[in-house]
DNA sequence: CGGCATCCTTTCTGATACTG
DNA sequence: CAGTATCAGAAAGGATGCCG
């Protein structure tokens, strides 16, 4: 269900702000094309992960934030991510003296 | 480094028997291919996440297991196997009545 | 602004045949 | 038994242009 290459990134920047417009996530995910923005986000709110909130506002307005289901899953990510960040990959010495 | 088809099937077979036998391993996991076995088994003991553990033997005997930092990873995916379970995909009713 | 459609490249996976 | 090599197909991702 998060195994795209922007759903976590995008998980965890609705973590660290409950609701997001969609020009300042693309801005906040340095190299994410409009096309995979749109549909890793479209797969998350279909899988109850995120919220889709349409203000219906000319101009275009539209949020995205953490549904409860997404709530619940937070704790899960982020006891991945201190895993993660307590077992950096090898460095890689070949080029070391 | 878990975000591959096989990665997580092998773990969990792994965390339910401390070693086990590539060739069985691979009866355990149906479907899946010669190839991305063990390519995956590679990448993954290659990351510390198992050991494999050669016995020199004739005929050739390969045993997997869990790794010190591959049982430290255990909990957060069995917390994420629970949630998982408890928030499975919306049924699709459009062929009821 | 937010999103869709198209095209193209890269990556992943599987089937098969072969080796020590 | 465990693994490698090669090939072909599927899938994911990215670049660009267009729309309301």
């Amino acid at each position: 269900m998060i195994q795209s290459r922007w759903k976590l990134p995008i998980l965890f920047r609705l973590y660290a702000d409950p609701s997001i417009r969609t020009l300042q996530l693309k801005r906040d995910l340095p190299g994410v094309s409009q096309k995979m923005l749109t549909a890793h986000l479209r797969e998350l709110a279909r899988d109850g992960l995120i919220e889709r909130v349409d203000f219906g506002e000319k101009p275009l307005r539209v949020e995205y934030q953490m549904s409860d289901m997404g709530r619940q899953l937070l704790p899960v990510l982020i006891a991945a991510r201190r895993f993660s960040t307590g077992h950096p990959p090898e460095a890689d010495d070949s080029s070391m003296a």
